[in-house]
DNA sequence: CTGAAAGCGCTAACAA
DNA sequence: TTGTTAGCGCTTTCAG
C-alpha cells in the first residue's frame, strides 16, 4: 500500500497526494476532496522510514535520562513526552541507569539520523567527555550543569530555590535548620546536592546567621531510607534543630516517617521542608512543603528549544535557560500569616 | 558522508561495505581491515533512515503505558527499556494519560512503520475497540486483559498473588483480613482490582471462611492519600480488623502511616501486606510486606515475544503468558517462623 | 493548479 | 570473495 497506490485510485499523480498529505496550498478541492476519499477507502498511512529518508527528518526526539525509576526523572519524562506529543514529535527514551558508558554511547548513535535531536541528562559524564557532544544536531543539556559544551542548558535554579527554602523557615523563626543530603564539602561541585547547600548557605549569611556544620548531615544516597536515618543519628547524637531542609523530597519523606515515629510534632516543633515537588508529596502526612523546581517549565522549554533548532537546522549556541521555581508550601510548614 | 563516500575511501564498493556493517561472513580480513580503518578514518554512521526503508525494520518498539508517573508504570518502563537494549532495539515511549483517545491514536500509528512492534497496556479500551488491533505487526498486550485480541498477552496472576497474600495473613492467624481499594461489585469485570478481590475471596472460600462484606473497602483512587482516608473511615466506623490487604503499595503506604498515627501497631495489632513490591516499599517503615507481580519476568517475556514476533515477520497468535508472583515479606507482615 | 522524474542512502539479489 | 545494480516509498524541484 503506497502513495502509488492511493495517486491510482483517485485517478491522480503521486505528488498531488503528497502534496495533500504535506498540506501544501494550492490544490482544488475536487482533487482534494478525491484524494481524502481514496486515502480511507484504502486505509493508507505514509511509511515513515521512506518520508524520513527523504525528508531528511525523523520527527523522534532521544530522551536520555539516568534513571527512571526515581520518581523525579519518571515526572520529567511525562512532562516531555506530552511537550513533544503536542508539537508533534515522539520520544525514544533511554535510561543510562547512572552509567557513563551509556550516556556516551546514545549520544554517539545521535550520528545516524535516527532521531532529529537529543535532550540529555547528564549525570556521569566529566570534563573530559564533552567532546562527545561536539556536532550540529540539536541538542538540550538538563540539570546538571557541565562546562564547555556548545548547547543549550536548561537548569533547575537549585541555589536561589534552597535559599529559598531557607529563608522561608527562618522567617517562620527557626534558627536551627538542619540540611538532610547536604555535600558540606563540595566535591563535584556542581551537583544538584553541592549547589543547595550552598543556597542555603548563602540565605544564612544573608541574613547574619552563622552556618553551625554540624547542621549539615550527609546521607550515603538520597532515598527515603537515607532521609530516615538522618533523623536517627540526629537524634541520637543530641543534635539540637527546630527545622529540616531534606535536599530532595525522597529525603524528606523518610524524614517526616521518623519524626513521627520519634514523636517530634511537624510543624510544631520542627519544621520540614523538601526539594522537587514530586506528586506523591502533596499526599504525605503532613502533606510536604517543598520547592517546585518547575518541572514542567523545564519540559516545556527543553522542548522548545529542541524544536526550535530542529526547524532552524542547526543547533543553537551556549546559553542558560532558568526554569522559574517556587515554593509549595503545605502542612508540613505552611505559609506564615501575614504580620 | 554516505556508505560510497567509505568505499571510495576504502577502494571497494559500497556492497561490502554494507557486508561489512551486517558482518555478512566470508570477507577477506584484508578488506574488512579497510574498511574498518576507513570508517573511521571518515567518522562515518550509518544514516539508519535509509536502512530503514530498504530494510523494513527500525529495530525500535512502540511502548505504550497509562501514565509514566504511575511508579508501577515508571518501572516497568525502565524494566522493558533495559530488556529492548539488550536485544538491541531502542523504544518509543508514549503515555495515554489514562486516554482512551490516545490509546487508539497510538495503535493507529503502527500503520506508518515508524516501530517495529507494539507493547501496549490498555486502561480505557474496550471491547469496540478491539478491531482497531487488526492488523499483522507485532503486538503484545499488557496488563489487563483484553478479550479478543489476536495476540500474545502478558499477565500478572492477580487472583492468584492476591490469594497468596491472603493465605498468608490467614496462616498467620488473622481472620478479619480488611481489603482496601476492593472491588466488590465488579463493573469492569477485568480490572486489576476486581480480580484481586476475587483471589482474596477465593482464598477464604478455600478455607471455609465467609467473607464479611463490610472489610471490602472502596477507595477514590489508588493513591497512598485514599489507604490513608481508608483507615480513617474503618477506624471511625468501629470496624473489627487484624490485617489489611492493600490492592496495591501506594495504598499500603497510606495505610501504614495512618495506622501508625492512629496507634495501631504494625504488624503486632495488624498486619499489612500491599501488591506490586514497588521498589520505595522496601523503605518504608514499617518495611512492607508486598506481592511482587513479577515486573522484570513481564518486562523480559514481552520483548521476547515482540522480537520473536518481529523475527518472524507477523504477529504471534493469541495465549496468555503469565509471570511469576511471588511474596516479599518484610517487617509490615513477616513470614511465619515453621511451627 | 497538477504531473513527471530525480534521487535520499542503503540492502540484497545477482553477476563476475 | 567482491562488485553492479535495482529499487524501498516518499518529497521536491521543475515544467506544463
Amino acid at each position: 500500500m503506497t502513495m502509488a497506490d492511493v495517486a491510482h485510485e483517485a485517478g491522480v499523480s503521486v505528488a498531488s497526494v503528497s502534496n495533500f498529505l504535506n498540506k501544501q496550498p494550492y490544490m482544488s478541492e475536487a482533487m482534494a476532496a478525491r484524494i481524502a476519499e481514496a486515502i480511507d477507502r484504502l486505509g493508507y498511512k505514509v511509511n515513515s522510514s521512506a518520508r524520513n529518508l527523504r525528508s531528511g527528518r525523523t520527527r523522534l526526539l532521544k530522551l536520555v535520562i539516568p534513571d527512571l525509576r526515581q520518581v523525579y526523572f519518571s515526572e520529567l519524562a511525562e512532562d516531555i513526552l506530552a511537550e513533544a506529543r503536542q508539537h508533534g514529535y515522539g520520544v525514544i527514551v533511554e535510561s543510562t541507569t547512572n552509567n557513563r558508558a551509556r550516556e556516551l554511547e546514545s549520544i554517539a548513535s545521535m550520528g545516524t539520523h535516527s532521531a532529529d535531536g537529543l535532550i540529555l541528562s547528564p549525570l556521569m559524564m566529566t570534563v573530559d567527555d564533552i567532546a562527545a557532544l561536539d556536532g550540529d544536531y540539536p541538542l538540550v543539556l538538563l540539570g546538571e550543569r557541565l562546562f564547555g559544551v556548545n548547547a543549550p542548558h536548561v537548569v533547575i535554579r537549585n541555589r536561589e530555590g534552597a535559599a529559598a527554602a531557607t529563608y522561608h523557615l527562618l522567617d517562620a523563626g527557626c534558627r536551627r535548620i538542619a540540611v538532610v543530603g547536604a555535600v558540606p564539602h563540595p566535591e563535584h561541585d556542581f551537583s544538584s546536592g553541592s549547589i543547595r547547600t550552598h543556597g542555603y548557605r548563602e540565605a544564612l549569611a544573608a541574613r547574619d546567621i552563622p552556618c553551625d556544620d554540624s547542621l549539615l548531615i550527609e546521607t550515603q544516597g538520597w532515598g527515603s531510607a537515607d532521609g530516615l536515618a538522618a533523623v536517627d543519628t540526629m537524634l541520637e547524637s543530641g543534635l539540637q534543630f527546630d527545622a529540616v531542609f531534606a535536599l530532595n523530597d525522597l529525603l524528606a519523606w523518610g524524614v517526616l516517617r521518623e519524626l513521627r515515629e520519634r514523636g517530634v510534632a511537624v510543624p510544631d516543633d520542627v519544621r520540614v521542608i523538601g526539594f522537587d515537588d514530586v506528586e506523591e508529596s502533596a499526599y504525605m502526612v503532613p502533606s510536604l512543603s517543598t520547592v517546585n523546581p518547575g518541572r514542567e517549565a523545564i519540559a516545556r522549554l527543553a522542548v522548545e528549544s529542541i524544536i526550535q533548532q530542529v526547524e532552524s537546522g542547526s543547533r543553537a549556541p551556549a546559553q542558560t535557560i532558568e526554569a522559574p521555581y517556587s515554593l509549595s508550601l503545605r502542612e508540613s510548614s505552611p505559609a506564615l500569616a501575614c504580620a
